[in-house]
Order: C-alpha cells, then sequence, then structure tokens
RNA sequence: GGGCAGUUAGCUCAGCUGGUUAGAGCAUCCGUCUUACACACGGAAGGUCGGGGGUUCGAGUCCCUCACUGCCCA
C-alpha cells in the first residue's frame, strides 16, 4: 500500500531531498541519460554566469526557470543535454561591493596592497558564490555542476589570455590615447554601453558667460581676477551658453555657425577667457546649433567628445583641467584643488561678480552616470586599450542575418543590427584591480639598455609584448633585448565582459582541444534578458566568430525584465523593493514561482510583480494562483492513489466510457498542442495550456466522472502523462507525485515510462501513446457537459438546495441512447433523476432548457414563474433570431463564395443548430402561451 | 531626433499563421464543509479589444494615422 499523502502539498518536506537525489544520481550530467531518441539535435545551454556581487534576484529566478524548463523539455525529448553552471567575477560591480564592505570596516582599497586587496575579494567571491549556489540548487535547476565555472578560474583565464593574445596578433587590440569615459568615483575608464544617461535629464542650469572680444581699443584685462574690474574696458563681447561652466578653464576656442550673422564679423577674432586671461580664437564650424543658447558655445577638447573632434579639426590646443577624481588641476589657475562642482560654484560667483554672467536659466541637463557607481562620467583623455569591432560587428550582423543564429523573439534583430552597424571600438581596459590583469608586459630599462649596448640603440625593438604568461614574456623579451631586460606587466584589468565574451566556449574548454569543445560546441541556446543584448550576446557572438571561427550557439531567446508592481525595473528599484526569490519560494514553494515566471507573460515580455508586503512578507496572488495548482495536482493524485487497490489492482468496465475516450483524446489533444507550443518556444502559452487540461478537463470533469464509474488505468495514465508534461514547469511536485503512482500502479498498468528511475529522465509524451483524436467522443462529451451545465445554471437560479435531487425530462431525438448511456453522470454530476425518450411531452410548469437539438425540461413546481419564464424564453429567442439572421446574411454574402470551404461548412452547421434551437424554443414559447 | 514595445473585463495578463460566440487568474456577487482538494466546489455578473481611417467576404489579429505609456539608441 502506498505512503498516504499529506491533505496539503508542502513544499519544504519534498524539494531540498529530491534535489539532492537528482544530484548525487548524477541525472544532471549528459553521460547518465537512459532515454535518447536519435532523431533529436543535442541541446547544449551554458548559464548566465550570475555576479558574484552577492545574492540572486527575481530575475535570475526566470532565468532558472526558463532554461531549466528547456533543459528538462529536451532532455525528456531524448536529446543529449548539457547545462553548464558558472559564476562571473563583474570586475567593476564586485570591486565596489569589496570597497564598500572594506568601508564598513574603516578600511579603504588605496591603504592596501593590490594582493591584500585580491585576498578580500576572493573571499567575498566564495562567500557570495556559495549563497548563490544554494539559491540555485533551491530554484531546482538541472545543471551539470561537474562542469561549472568561474570567469576567473584557472581554464577561463587562459581562456581570457589567449584570446587576448589571438586578437592582439592579428592587429585587433590596440592601445592608444582617446577619450573616453571616466567614472571618477571608481577612478576607471567605462565602455559607452557603462554609461546611462536619464531621458528627461536632470534639474540644472545654462549659463550665459559673456567673455570680452580683442579690439584695437582692449586687448587685455587691466585687473586682476576677483577684483570686479577684470574686464574693465572691453567694448565688445561674445555670449556663449553652457550647462558646465568649470570646464571654461579649458577652453580654447569659442565657435559660432559660419551661417550665423549675428556673429560674422566676430569670426577670426579672439576672445580673452575669463578668469586665466587666455587668448583663444572665435571659429566657425557647421556643428553649431545656431538655436541652442546664444548660438555660439565655447569649445574644450580636452572635456566633451564632440569639442575634441572640434579641437581635432581646428587644431585647437587641449588642455586638461581635472585630475583623475575630477578635481581642478593647476591648469584651473586660482581654482586649482578644488572639486568640480566646488569650482563650477566658485567660478559662476567670480564671474556674477565681474560682470560676465549675463544671465541663469534652470535646464534639464543629460548627464551621463556609471552604471555602478551613480557618478557622473566626465570625458577624459588617456591612455586605453582598445579592441577594433568592425569586422567583428559585420559577422556578427552577418551570421543573424543569414540564419545561423536565431534571435527569439524576432524584433529583437533589429536592436542588433543597429547597434552592430553602428559600432564603435571597445575600450577593454579598466583601471581596477579585480579582473583578468592585461597580458601585456612592457619593458622598463629599455633606456639603460640601449645605453649599454649601442646595437640594441639602434635596432627597432618593441618595448611591449603580449604573451600568456610572464615566462613567455621573459622568453621573447630575452630574445631581443638579452637577459638584463627588466619586464611590468600592465596594471589594469580586462572589462569583464571580455571574459563573458568567451563564455560558450570557454566553460568547454577552449582553447584546448578538450572532448567537451568536440562534442559540445556549438551550442544550442543562449537564454538571457534582453537588456544584456549588446553587453553579452554580441560580444559573445562576435568574440565566438572571431576565435572559434565558428556561431557561439544557434539560437538566442531573449526574455524580459521583472519590474516591481509601479512599472519600475527591479533590479534599479529602491533595494526594499527587491524580492528575495527564496522568500517567495519559502512562502509559496519552487513550482509555484517558477510555474508563475513561466507562464505570467509571453516571450520578450516584461513581468510586472503583484507583490505586496504583508506582515513583513512578499505575498503575490498570482504566485498563489500557482501555488494552488501545484496543491490541486497534489490531491488529484491523492484520489487516484486512493482508487488503486491493495495490490495495485486497477478495476476498470469492460469498455471504455465515453468519459474515458473523451478525457484520451483530450490529453492526446494537449500533448500536440504543447509539444507545437514549447517547439516554437511559446513556453507560457504551453503552461497556460495544462493549467487548463489538468484542472478544468481532468480535476473537475473526468475525476468526477470517475466517481460515478472508474476507469483506474485510464484515470491513471492521464495522470502520469500529465506528470510529465508538466514536469519541465514544475519539476518538484510532479516528481514526488510520479514516484507515488509510479510505486502504486506499475506492477499492473507496466508503462513505458515507469521503466526510468525517474520522471526527469523519462520521455515526454507522444502523441502516439495514445489513441488517435476521437472527434464524436469530444462532440458528444460537451454535448453532455452542456446539458449538465444548464441544469446546473437553473438550480443555481432558482435557488434549488445543493442536496436536493431535481428531475429532469430529457427529449433529446436521437440522442436518447447517448443520453441513456450518461444517466448516471447526469445523476452524479447535476444531481438530476432523468428521464430520457425522444420525444417528451413537459409539464406544465417546468424550466425549459434548450440544449443544441434537445430540450431538457425541469419540472420545479412551484418555484417556476411562469410569467419570468416566458420572459426569459422569449430573450433567448430573440438572441437565437438574431444570430440565425446574422449567420443568413453571411451566407448569402460573397463569404460562400470567398471563404474557404470548410469556414463556410463551418457556419452552416452553425446555422443548422442555430435553427434548431430556434424550434425548440419556439415550442416551448407556444406550449407556455 | 531614430528605433522598439505596450494600450483587451475593476486589477494583472493571454489571445500563435485574420475566420465571425474575445479567454484566464484574482477581485466582486450568490450558493455549498458534495466521501482528492475551502490552496476547494457549483453558479453569476463584467470588456466590442486606446481614437480615427483603410485593406478584406471577414480584423483584437494586417496597413496608415493620431494620442498616451514604457524601453533602447543618438
Amino acid at each position: 500500500m502506498t505512503m498516504e499523502l499529506a491533505k496539503a502539498y508542502d513544499p519544504k518536506t519534498v524539494e531540498r531531498p529530491l534535489y539532492e537525489w537528482w544530484e548525487k544520481s548524477g541525472y544532471f550530467k549528459p553521460e547518465n541519460q537512459i532515454y535518447l531518441d536519435p532523431n533529436e539535435p543535442p541541446f547544449i545551454i551554458t548559464i548566465p554566469p550570475p555576479n558574484v556581487t552577492g545574492t540572486l534576484h527575481m530575475g535570475h529566478a526566470l532565468t532558472s526557470a526558463i532554461e531549466d524548463l528547456m533543459t528538462r523539455y529536451h532532455r525528456m525529448k531524448g536529446a543529449r543535454t548539457l547545462w553548464v553552471p558558472g559564476t562571473d567575477h563583474a570586475g567593476i560591480a564586485t570591486q565596489a561591493v569589496v570597497e564598500r564592505e572594506l568601508a564598513k570596516k574603516g578600511r579603504n582599497r588605496r591603504e592596501m596592497t593590490r594582493e591584500e586587496f585580491l585576498q578580500e575579494a576572493w573571499a567575498w567571491k566564495e562567500y557570495s558564490h556559495r549563497i548563490i549556489n544554494t539559491q540555485q540548487r533551491a530554484l531546482g535547476i538541472s545543471v551539470d555542476w561537474d562542469r561549472e565555472a568561474f570567469t576567473m578560474d584557472e581554464a577561463r583565464s587562459l581562456a581570457v589570455r589567449t584570446a587576448f593574445k589571438r586578437l592582439y596578433d592579428r592587429g585587433l587590440i590596440y592601445r592608444a590615447y582617446r577619450m573616453i569615459n571616466w567614472d571618477p568615483v571608481q577612478q576607471t575608464s567605462v565602455s559607452d554601453l557603462e554609461v546611462e544617461t536619464s531621458e528627461e535629464g536632470e534639474p540644472g542650469f545654462l549659463y550665459y558667460v559673456r567673455y570680452p572680444v580683442q579690439t584695437n581699443r582692449w586687448e587685455a584685462p587691466q585687473h586682476p581676477w576677483g577684483s570686479g574690474r577684470w574686464a574693465e574696458g572691453a567694448t565688445e563681447w561674445i555670449t556663449v551658453a553652457t550647462t558646465r561652466p568649470e570646464t571654461i578653464l579649458g577652453d580654447t576656442a569659442v565657435m559660432v555657425n559660419p551661417e550665423d550673422d549675428r556673429y560674422t564679423r566676430l569670426v577670426a577674432c579672439h576672445a580673452v577667457l575669463p578668469a586665466l586671461g587666455r587668448v583663444i580664437p572665435i571659429i566657425s564650424d557647421p556643428v553649431v546649433d545656431m538655436n541652442f543658447g546664444t548660438g555660439a558655445v565655447k569649445v574644450t577638447p580636452a572635456h566633451d567628445f564632440t569639442d575634441y573632434e572640434v579641437g581635432k579639426r581646428h587644431h585647437l590646443p587641449i588642455i586638461e583641467v581635472m585630475d583623475e577624481q575630477a578635481r581642478m588641476n593647476d591648469n584651473a589657475g586660482p581654482y586649482a584643488g578644488l572639486d568640480r562642482y566646488e569650482c563650477r560654484k566658485q567660478l559662476v560667483a567670480d564671474l556674477e561678480r565681474e560682470g560676465l554672467l549675463v544671465k541663469t536659466e534652470p535646464y534639464l541637463v543629460r548627464l551621463g552616470r556609471g552604471q555602478r557607481s551613480g557618478a557622473v562620467v566626465e570625458p577624459r583623455l588617456s591612455l586605453q586599450w582598445f579592441c577594433d569591432m568592425k569586422r567583428m560587428a559585420q559577422m556578427a550582423a552577418d551570421a543573424v542575418r543569414d540564419g545561423r543564429i536565431r534571435i527569439i523573439p524576432e524584433r529583437f534583430e533589429k536592436t542588433w543590427f543597429q547597434w552592430l552597424d553602428n559600432i564603435q571600438d571597445w575600450c577593454l581596459s579598466r583601471q581596477l584591480w579585480w579582473g583578468h590583469q592585461i597580458p601585456v608586459w612592457y619593458v622598463t630599462n629599455a633606456d639603460a639598455l640601449r645605453a649599454a649596448n649601442p646595437a640594441l640603440g639602434a635596432a627597432d625593438l618593441p618595448t611591449q609584448y603580449c604573451e600568456l604568461s610572464e615566462e613567455d614574456a621573459y622568453r621573447a623579451a630575452r630574445r631581443d633585448w638579452g637577459e638584463a631586460v627588466r619586464l611590468e606587466q600592465d596594471p589594469d584589468v580586462l572589462d569583464t565582459w571580455f571574459s563573458s565574451g568567451l563564455w560558450p566556449f570557454s566553460t568547454l574548454g577552449w582553447p584546448q582541444d578538450t572532448p567537451d569543445m568536440r562534442a559540445y560546441y556549438p551550442t544550442t541556446m543562449l537564454e538571457t534578458g534582453y537588456d544584456i543584448l549588446f553587453f553579452w550576446v554580441a560580444r559573445m557572438v562576435m568574440l565566438g566568430l572571431e576565435l572559434t571561427g565558428e556561431v557561439p550557439f544557434t539560437h538566442v531567446y531573449l526574455h524580459g525584465l521583472i519590474r516591481t508592481a509601479d512599472g519600475k525595473k527591479m533590479s534599479k528599484s529602491q533595494p526594499d523593493k527587491i524580492i528575495d526569490p527564496l522568500e517567495l519560494i519559502d512562502t509559496y514553494g519552487t513550482d509555484a514561482v517558477r510555474f508563475f515566471l513561466v507562464t505570467a507573460g509571453s516571450p520578450g515580455g516584461d513581468i510586472k510583480m503583484d507583490a505586496k508586503r504583508v506582515d513583513g512578507r512578499w505575498r503575490s496572488e498570482r504566485i498563489e494562483g500557482a501555488r494552488n495548482f501545484a496543491n490541486k495536482l497534489w490531491n488529484a493524485t491523492r484520489f487516484v492513489l486512493g482508487k488503486i487497490g491493495e495490490n495495485g489492482a486497477l478495476a476498470q468496465p469492460d469498455s471504455l466510457t465515453l468519459p474515458d475516450r473523451w478525457i484520451l483524446a483530450r490529453l492526446a489533444q494537449t500533448i500536440q498542442d504543447v509539444r507545437r507550443l514549447m517547439d516554437h518556444f511559446e513556453y507560457g502559452e504551453a503552461g497556460r495550456l495544462l493549467y487548463d487540461f489538468i484542472w478544468s478537463d481532468y480535476c473537475d470533469w473526468y475525476l468526477e466522472c470517475s466517481k460515478v464509474q472508474l476507469n483506474a488505468p485510464v484515470l491513471v495514465r492521464v495522470l502520469e502523462s500529465a506528470l510529465r508534461l508538466l514536469h519541465p514547469f514544475m519539476p518538484y511536485v510532479t516528481e514526488a507525485l510520479w514516484q507515488k503512482v509510479k510505486e502504486a500502479a506499475c506492477k499492473a498498468l507496466p508503462l513505458e515510462s515507469f521503466r526510468y528511475l525517474a520522471l526527469m529522465l523519462a520521455p515526454y509524451p507522444q502523441p502516439r501513446e495514445f489513441d488517435q483524436p476521437d472527434p464524436d467522443a469530444v462532440r458528444a462529451m460537451s454535448y453532455i457537459q452542456e446539458a449538465i451545465s444548464a441544469i446546473r445554471s437553473t438550480r443555481a437560479d432558482y435557488a434549488v438546495p445543493p442536496g436536493k435531487r431535481v428531475q429532469a425530462l430529457f427529449s433529446v431525438g436521437e440522442n436518447s441512447s447517448l443520453f441513456e448511456s450518461m444517466r448516471g453522470y447526469l445523476s452524479a454530476l447535476a444531481q438530476a433523476d432523468a428521464t430520457i425518450a425522444p420525444q417528451i411531452e413537459p409539464p406544465s410548469r417546468a424550466v425549459s432548457l434548450v440544449i443544441g437539438a434537445g430540450t431538457v425540461f425541469l419540472p420545479l413546481g412551484d418555484l417556476v414563474d411562469l410569467e419570468a419564464e416566458r420572459r426569459r424564453l422569449s430573450e433567448e429567442l430573440a438572441a437565437t433570431e438574431a444570430q440565425i439572421a446574422k449567420v443568413e446574411a453571411l451566407l448569402a454574402s460573397d463569404f460562400s463564395s470567398r471563404a474557404p470551404a470548410h469556414i463556410v461548412e463551418k457556419e452552416r452547421a452553425r446555422l443548422h443548430d442555430l435553427q434548431a434551437r430556434r424550434l425548440g424554443l419556439q415550442e416551448r414559447l407556444r406550449a407556455l402561451s
């Protein structure tokens, strides 16, 4: 006898032991799959490695739910299936977290050595990694843990150095002095993608400042800055508008549009820069927007991207006025040493005193902020490593264009091309400590060596070596420079996305020629949020094509973002609005959370969490619904188990009953639909379909029918199939229940799938496991359902007490035998004692239910208000006649000739039904009047 | 400025290649502890699918346009 199941499903007692069993048994490993279908191509997927910055959030839970769904589905379909897990060192983000942790203890990275800091960072990594692993296991992901990777472990480090070197040797990586985005808080370069500009701008001011123009009468200030008389005597002025007055100190020109008549006479004159007295030219260039401000703008080549380009075009001097912390440097004259905003304040005050501030007006300033630090980013000139992306971008675009990579949903292709077609070189170097140190070594004693050896001096020897290791670098350098050469490695690290860009192949062992690389590359699926399409997906494709010569994966599935109840992006939201998936799992169970996440929306669509805090806990009505579904399944199984006899005996009638045939047909249809939807990546739709099948068809109807006439083999088979169908969506509860069902029923019912030790290894249901679609059964059953529903509805309308039986006279013509065979069901499900005949003379006081071509009379005696009954029937008749008129008009129109035959046929049949219905209603009304 | 989504019942969202009777969950209302489930059961009410125009025998579904919301890129 099977063990008793608890009255309600309690995920806590089920989940952890199951996961441990799966994992310990090696069921997540591709090598251990038993059921394999030679026609199924392998399914390989690498996890988007979570950052070791802390813990997982709802976005990760969504990722896990979808990827595990895909993985389990393909595994059950018999595809060789590998899902590789891992984590990402997340350079800048993790370093920021570690620095924040240090600050709590009153420590600062700058007082530590690099080694000491790295030790702290590794400790943090271990801590975070452990939490993440626990969370992932709780989520139930079926990854092969033996293949777990970390972007900074040894194998991945080798991959990074190798990739860098190959690109370097191909001339795609170079070092240059360029204007880049600089985060003055983290004091590192950041890439374009890591700068976020607020759409509407941030409140600030537009400052109108006038610069005196040199004339014959006034050439230079006669009084010191700050005296209030600095510009005394000047007669000509040019007024510029700026949101960043502190950069005035770095101006090397004033610029107007050549078409601008207001300034024509001033072009080629010189202005005198406030505060510093520097004489700067007034130039003209068509880039100037005549409608902005005064039409005259200042040019600061050292601190602005467009001004830098202007400066190059016009050969202007480049004067930096800020240091790496965005403090004013010595070039800022009297303002040297001030923070940029402090400088702004003082300079504006001084401009005002000197009468140079024309006006200030409120202005929304579009500021770029560092994604991680939130600091206002400064355009800054510095020496950085760059990667030339042109060719790779072209290859990546082509791969999607010619279908080697498919992006789902398709609409993201447009974004893909748009970005790749406008690709900029990628700034690879970061002034951080946590990350992959750039594998380039510089010769530090070149001058001394040249001095000591004139032969060396004459030769044009390299002073930098890109190699896989320091030994290699020394070996190469010594060949050129001799034994005395001294090398120093570039202190910078690589952008973290450089290592994640290698992920699909570095995890399989690249650059080594490993068995995994041979067996599993290219991978099948890359599943992630659409917000990192450029950051990550595009870079993997580019680097994959460049380094391995193949696309790294053939499919990209992009899911939406998790949003808070007010529609904000959860990852960017207030900490108190961020939901810990483990807390929800604790409340509702993993299956519920996962089912919710997968069925909540449509592919690529965002998911708004309906979660509210109640008594300090997150509550979600929608997850509650999914939890209820798991419980429904649990209890349905309890019912089924109760119908299995002591020795696994399965009671059954001599032949299939109508409900049996119906549920088998519905199951076959559901299997077909679910598989089709899953194969088209419509996971939400597939999940909802299963929900309806299990809850409505199986539980509400078939189980109830089983109480009338039991067919235990069918009851068990349909449940067993439903569990297999649902397993990728709700792995825990389905596995737990399947084990019970198998244990109880396997002796009497030797199902093929029962040969497998675990549900997760069993074959996904095939339509051919069941009889062909049985349209007659479906039609007959829905007729019966309609009759039962109509009777129930009438009972409720007339407030017949639920326990009280009613008489029901079925005047159903040729369907008499059908109803006769269903007498028992009518009795149980409608609480009705049926009298069935082809033609029945209705009693005087009865409610008439016209169903299809038949009529059901409920002689409710005094309960029946004949007047109301007449009214109801008249209304129904009117509605029916209106529909008939519509269909008749339709059939009389071009529709008949132009619409496909089967559609026309459908309408004809419908008209036929409506006419029968009209006849029934008319007869009843006549009888009543 | 360019691009992409969204606008469907009170709320949250489905609705695949156009087929005429638009679905679900929650909430609401009525009734039930019916021997698997009150995390439940039975029943009811509720929308003409943002506005306008067009294509079509037929449009929530395709096209154009407008409005609003959100996102991405510059």
